[in-house]
DNA sequence: ACCTGAACACCGTTCAAGT
DNA sequence: ACCTGAACACCGTTCAAGT
């Protein structure tokens, strides 16, 4: 209601509009309903009862307000946002839950929760992968929990460095998958099925081969087992190298 | 020099200027080039001398020019089209070859050729990993390779299966980190070292002490034994999981 | 300082008209 | 059948002007 009056120029004190957050936060809520193409400054402007231009002054472009959002995911994806042990009991109960499951096990749990973190947003899945602000300040922090399983694995730092660079790749990959695809419609099996006898005779005679025994029953595929296979598949790789 | 006089209306027989096939060739040439979002279709129809709405006779718009896009990039992926065996003394030889080398090998050859398949357009490798149409019939024909390599290995069906998308999604991965970078400016370890370093103390403990124990040196990185790491990984790991 | 209006240089695509 | 011209409904962004 503070908002209806059409007025222009600076608003009073008190009753500012716009904000960096402001806009961040409608926009997330425009990919999230409708995708990101529907995603315009002049869109954008208009759910926030504003000129287009006026974004301008809390973003320098559209492509800011693109790394923005990617910043938000992370930044809801990153863990407890403690800078200091303020509560030692809790502090005690961390340590101790962590200590009593093995590094494979804490290694699988921050693999989830990441991917977890990246289907929260599905229409901005792509987005977040491929921005280049991937090296920025809330994505490392994303990292902390895979360096503390890896480092109680025993690992050289170097090895910590690459199994963890490893472990989110896979992750990355499959999520870019999932996010590919509108979970609504899409079936696995039948499509593979149907492109894989498609195929010229002769072509991939392996492949034609192992998807007719494995038939359409047991193609029947869920991205959550798929997942958890791929998690221990590289987790035991890791294993293996130590 | 026959296209150059500026007529409308049909062609005469034999001097078509148009194709799905040569607006592809020149969409593929603009994104090489100049990167994805040079390609519009009015710029695509300006380089091939020809009217905009000319191209939607051939294409039904320019979602189906990016998917066209993505499927080139895969045909060029997919390996020797031999849909018969023509010539039986160089299938005898492709089969000694691939028997001579073990299936970790046979199975590391094909992740890398995949790997370079995606670099040759790294402008439209985000493209191709988004695109829906990966389950297209040049895509799956793509995964024989990895099928044959992992039957070797005396893997089920179902482990096989798995075991390809896992490494799949892996390579994934890797080429989004990859594409997303120009690789001239970038640098991974200082960006690494000092975003480290600008968290907020506490935050990420163990990532911290990690990486400060690497060194500047020690995280010398380069995309190539990054990717040999993790494909080492993967490859053990599906062994082990036998 | 912050917001606005008008304008510029683009887009993708439809539709009716040419040959 | 294939190509064109004009038009529609959009874009992101600059720039000068308001308060």
């Amino acid at each position: 209601m503070v908002n209806a009056g059409k007025r222009s120029g600076r608003p009073r004190a008190g009753e500012e509009r716009l904000s960096r957050e402001a806009i961040l936060t409608a926009a997330l809520r425009i990919v999230d309903d409708e995708g990101i193409d529907a995603l315009t400054m002049r869109r954008l402007a208009a759910t926030l009862q504003v000129n287009p231009m006026s974004l301008y002054h809390h973003l320098p472009n559209k492509s800011a307000v693109l790394a923005g959002l990617a910043e938000l995911v992370f930044a809801d994806l990153t863990p407890v946002n403690r800078t200091d042990a303020t509560n030692p009991a809790d502090s005690a109960d961390q340590a101790t839950a962590a200590a009593a499951a093995s590094w494979q096990d804490q290694l699988k749990e921050a693999a989830r929760a990441y991917r977890n973190g990246l289907r929260a947003h599905p229409n901005l899945a792509l987005q977040v992968l491929a921005d280049t602000s991937a090296v920025s300040g809330v994505v490392v922090a994303t990292m902390e929990p895979f360096y503390r399983a890896l480092d109680q694995a025993g690992l050289s730092p170097r090895e910590i460095f690459e199994a963890a660079n490893t472990l989110i790749d896979f992750i990355h990959g499959f999520s870019l998958g999932e996010a590919s695809v509108r979970a609504d419609t899409f079936e696995l099996a039948p499509d593979l099925i149907a492109q894989v006898n498609a195929l010229p005779p002769g072509k991939a005679p392996t492949l034609t081969r192992i998807v007719g025994e494995l038939g359409e029953t047991g193609l029947a595929y869920d991205f959550d087992s798929g997942f958890e296979s791929g998690l221990a598949t590289v987790t035991a790789g890791i294993a293996a190298r130590r």
